[in-house]
DNA sequence: AGAACCATACTACCATACAAGACGACAGTC
DNA sequence: GACTGTCGTCTTGTATGGTAGTATGGTTCT
């Protein structure tokens, strides 16, 4: 049940590295803020070392920017970026649901329904964070499922982003449960065996994320660059 | 002119990484050889720290594996993985190809024929090294071009697994001489504004790349997994 | 002889200390 | 008053020492 909760997983860095990651992505570190590498330590009770692995890491994804002898700050939201990385996840996703309609593993599309049932639940209590990780597990096991796992490897860092965007566009219960809707739209189509109807569908759901985007930079200007 | 001997760019972190990707894809370092940080370090001249943390970059992009307490290894190349990691690659690329044929920098048109007119040159002479380079700026050019920069940095890491498979496919210079031709069908599509055909040339171009795969597996077991 | 056991040499990992660059405040000068 | 040079304090970057875990080879017991 606690398949929510990913464990501490091995060195100190890559845990940091995971807690750091959450913490951005809901905004606990708002675009622009600063990360001291030695406050953190402090925070978390080590060293700076591996602080710094797990900013090197963040840094890789482009969540944070590490300007040489000067600091490390929380990169701002670009609604350019976040349409090109539209565009790159688009490309990648709607192949995956093509694929997944020409064949798709047993095994994997059971666990596709628990997955959404349990989204929906928490959609419907207005929970952010798990909603997000229903949605994020949704994206891998139907990746996994059409055989091409290598391909979320391409899209978690450009989702990563999107996700701290809808952050602040996700602010209803109502929104959420569209989305799970999209989602079992999608899987009607993989069900029904039919590639074009589900890349159709992806597309359409992958159109709809953003689109309250421009608005919400209107509200909070300080948030973009 | 030197645009193709990248400068040893900021720390020396980056710059050990960067030499360690090159000697890694150019099978300087084979597939299953042992990287310790210690014979690096001293490599180098530098200390493990920063080798350490090019050793952890080089994981993240999975041409190294790192076991705790034992040792660090270039993965070995694994055909299902480089058909997948080309999978993901032709969703992105045949996007791009598609968008660049709707519309296309023009100042970025005609860098792309100084760079065939190059990748040319370097195939006649049969050199692999400099041929992987100006096919990856190639690629770049072609991204930013089209106005998605951000899909290179999702195909980066794929073609860096990929360029190592064809340091032994890519074996004379005729085969070489073919990719360049792609390349300059790719972009007659493009020139001509259509997007259908600009794909269907990058599907054949990224098809042909791995085609002879399954035979150096044959001749080279020892390299693969 | 075979197998369990232990010492040793290796590894990645973390903590600490030091170095070098960047920015801001302040004093001195024109 | 505006400009400039210098010093102090921040930051990240690098070096080094020490720790825990793993594999290996020799040894001892059965």
């Amino acid at each position: 049940m606690d398949a929510i909760t990913s464990p501490p997983s091995g060195s100190a860095a890559q845990r940091i590295e995971a807690e750091l990651r959450r913490a951005i992505i809901s905004m606990a570190h708002p675009p622009g803020s600063r990360l001291s590498e030695q406050d953190i330590a402090a925070t978390y009770g080590v060293s700076r070392q591996p602080v710094r692995e797990a900013l090197i890491g963040l840094a890789r994804t482009r969540l944070v920017e590490i300007l040489p002898q000067r600091g490390t700050v929380v990169v701002k939201i670009s609604t350019r970026k976040m349409m090109e990385g539209r565009f790159v996840r688009e490309a990648i996703e709607t192949a995956v649901a093509r694929r997944a309609a020409e064949s798709f593993d047993p095994a994997a599309r059971v666990r596709i329904d628990d997955l959404l049932d349990l989204q929906q639940k928490v959609a419907q209590r207005n929970d952010h964070t798990a909603f997000q990780r229903y949605d994020e597990l949704f994206h891998i096991a139907l990746a996994e499922g059409a055989g091409c796992a290598m391909a979320w490897q391409a899209v978690s860092d450009i989702k990563a982003h999107m996700d701290r965007a809808c952050h602040l566009t996700l602010t209803n219960a109502e929104t959420m449960l569209e989305l799970v809707e999209q989602h079992r739209a999608i899987m009607a189509a993989v069900d029904a065996c039919n590639p074009a109807a589900a890349a159709e569908a992806m597309h359409c759901h992958l159109r709809e994320i953003l689109r309250a985007l421009p608005k919400v930079e209107a509200e909070h200007p300080d948030l973009f660059e």
